[in-house]
DNA sequence: AAACTGACTATTTAAACAAAATTATCAAAT
DNA sequence: ATTTGATAATTTTGTTTAAATAGTCAGTTT
């Protein structure tokens, strides 16, 4: 009865799985549907049998990893038990999903101007997640007395995560490009790490 | 004697003056060299003769705004009386600076990725004039004994730095551009007060 | 000699088109 | 319901040409 479901499903999942693995390693525009169906041995047709387009197919890729990031998120905060635990292991694990989808997200830098509005969807998916959760953690340490009760923690979650976002490597005059490149990721990663610390140090009493 | 260099160097200010408004209203690849000598009842050649091309025409205006950018930072930090005061200034001047120049540097969003090397030694030369200012403001700060004394206020002005420029519009899922709005400026202004005042307090015993 | 220009050349951009690559569709087969 | 080969539609890439603009230079003016 709903074998014909799992069976389709599964399906789905490997499509999703190649897709992946091309859009990983190759980038968006240069994955082509032919190359996805090859790999699993499948004619191109199917694909359009499982998903309408090719954008699609990114992001149901786009979002089966966020869906895993904000999981993963969801998990580590719970056993986070202070403040600076649960940001430092956010800032953690945006970092590694960060780094290990590097090249998937070649993406963004190509459509920078313009993301299809799904995209932002989704960012905001995560964007509200992240604000959900670290908000949640504001309320714990406020209860237990450790820093002064702010009126609106969303908004202080909200400040922290765009000025985390700003963090770029240092030597400006060297650096001659927009976007992190991928060996500086490290060195954006321990500057992230001290802004929290005076970033909550900053909320204490 | 030198009425020749003076000479000179008015011409030179007026073809920077009319360059500056050119760039500004129509930015720089809707402004012909034609228009510029034209605005000035000049020929086109002369303008070869004080400038070698037209990007250098435009980095000299460019080298002229930000000098005055830092001059301005500079007197104004000199009146400041506390590292809030400080960087308070320098928040304000930025954001004067970008709001007044916004369609100016319509060059850098349209070059994006690869601004001639000039341009990135002037930004350079921005950043650390905000450096060494604003560290002698942590440092005037330390001894007044109001923060506890940090191994590198270098470090902590360049990070404060790059979580101000982290600062953007918040509601991610409507603002769909990776550079801000004219529109949002205001709203990114107020945050980045708020930051201010939370990292500072961090810096503070 | 320094400041300047008109007329010229060189380069870049834009438009139009064709060819190739890739996306997307669909009738027919399993 | 799932799958495919063949085909259509669209996008990308490359080429050509014309127009716009950047840039040069011999020669004129001050």
């Amino acid at each position: 009865m709903s074998t014909v479901v799992d069976q389709q499903d599964i399906k789905r999942e490997k499509i999703l799985e190649a897709a992946y693995q091309r859009f990983l390693h190759y980038g968006y525009s240069k994955t082509t549907m032919n190359e996805i169906a090859g790999d699993l041995s499948l004619s191109k047709a199917l694909l359009y049998y499982y998903f309408p387009d090719k954008s699609q197919l990114y992001i149901a890729v786009m979002r089966k990893l966020a869906g895993e990031y904000i999981q993963n998120l969801e998990s580590e905060l719970n056993q986070a038990n202070s403040l600076r635990d649960a940001f430092a292991a956010q800032v953690d694990i945006h970092h590694n999903f960060i780094v290990k989808n590097y090249n998937f997200f070649d993406f963004f830098r190509v459509n920078e101007q313009n993301l299809p509005d799904t995209i932002w969807e989704i960012i905001a998916e995560i964007r509200n997640s992240e604000l959900t959760l670290l908000s949640a953690a504001i309320r714990i340490e406020e209860q237990k007395g450790h820093i002064k009760p702010v009126e609106s923690p969303e908004q202080i979650v909200d400040l922290l995560i765009d000025a985390l976002h700003g963090v770029r490597v240092s030597a400006v005059a060297h650096k001659k490009v927009m976007f992190p490149q991928k060996e500086h990721l490290e060195e954006i990663h321990t500057k992230r790490l001290l802004l929290l610390d005076i970033f909550i140090k900053g909320l204490m009493y």
